[in-house]
DNA sequence: CCCTTGTGTAAGCACCTGCTTACAAACGTT
DNA sequence: AACGTTTGTAAGCAGGTGCTTACACAAGGG
């Protein structure tokens, strides 16, 4: 942007603090997503980035709070861009259509691969309490934040069954059918129409 | 009996490879449950069981293959006594009732904080395998294996939220409520009575 | 008795981890 | 040109990892 003119086009500086700030964020999230937090070190993350590690620390302080930038940057987009009603079946595709050469959101597959993870997963932990929450008030069911749990867990594991277990037919199958499966049964246990003892209450509409 | 009557009754033998072995198993199997195959090192094992880490490796060679023991040893037990219809039933209830102190089926456990781990896993995995094809006898639907897989990923979600996340109010929650909320949509699920929105093509027949 | 065998122990090896330090080179300013 | 600051680099540190080696001690048999 405020680049000097005097500099040939193809590099644009040999020192620029902030392409290499960036570079290193865009390879931590690479890393911590393909590997999990704790498999992904700083030395991979600095040689993908292309430069030194030193610079990592100079520039984020800590590996954790490299993690904590990373999450902040690509996180908290989609769900605060997302209303609430559509977040379940967004995040869903999200992890159905996941590729990994499109530049798409990092931060479910990070959150997958770091969860059994020992150092520092308070972040990516947080990241998930912020869905379980906006998918809470998606129910008018007394229990609400029981069954907003039930839902993330199964967001959650189907996200692990896909991505990092790679389980077939699920890891190969059709969005459209998994979401169609899956939402159906999610409607019901967040509306509350799931009826938990053998006969169904007669009168679904107390909301 | 056999014993020189200097050492103490409780001691059967100072030197009985056979006990420290079967201690060295149990102190894996807490261990791995505990804090995931790569977070439990060969020393704190070694330490657990009171015995030197260099035994280890003599009786088990490596820790990968400790790994495999344990889950050999642990994990099939349950999946081989358990009638299909009931397994799903009993896992969930397995993890719902999780407590640290009882001497209970620990392979659950090792495997839900050992999948994001980049070692090693491919043992737990193949338990897993086990679990989804006894699931997909279940179903009679033409997708019983992704309704299978679905199903075997909510059950591992419940678990991680509970045992490695422990997200309330989900940890806290009464096992039976889980249960009536989950078995009920899950036995949608596998009987292929779970209706998405339209109604089904007469022939899904497209992969 | 010595000698072999099985059991337990301490020390160490090679490597990896996150992180730090000392230093060189490029830049902006004067 | 001379300076101080910013950017980049190489080397190293302290601690941890799985695993190995050399050795002490107990048993049992000849």
């Amino acid at each position: 942007m405020a680049n000097s003119a005097d500099v040939p086009a193809g590099s644009p500086r040999r020192r620029d603090a902030r392409a290499t700030r960036r570079r290193l964020l865009e390879a931590a999230a690479d890393l911590f997503a393909e590997r999990g937090y704790d498999a992904a070190t700083v030395r991979d993350i600095a040689d993908r980035a292309g430069a030194n590690q030193a610079l990592l620390f100079r520039y984020f302080g800590s590996k954790s709070a490299l993690l904590t930038e990373v999450m902040a940057h690509n996180g908290q987009e989609q769900l605060r861009a997302t209303p609430p009603e559509k977040l379940f079946e967004t995040a869903l595709r999200g992890m159905l259509t996941h590729r990994d050469k499109e530049p798409h959101d990092r931060s479910l597959a990070v959150y997958l691969r770091s969860i059994g993870g020992a150092d520092g997963t308070e972040t990516v932990k947080a990241l998930g309490e912020e869905y379980v929450e906006v998918l809470a008030t998606l129910s008018g069911a007394e229990d609400a934040a029981l069954r907003a749990d039930l839902a993330m867990a199964w967001l959650l594991g189907i996200g692990i069954m896909r991505v990092v277990v790679g389980r077939e037919p699920l890891a190969s199958a059709d969005p459209d059918a998994v979401c169609e499966l899956v939402l159906g049964l999610l409607g019901q246990l967040l509306d509350g129409t799931a009826a938990p003892e053998e006969e169904w209450p007669p009168e679904p509409g107390e909301r």
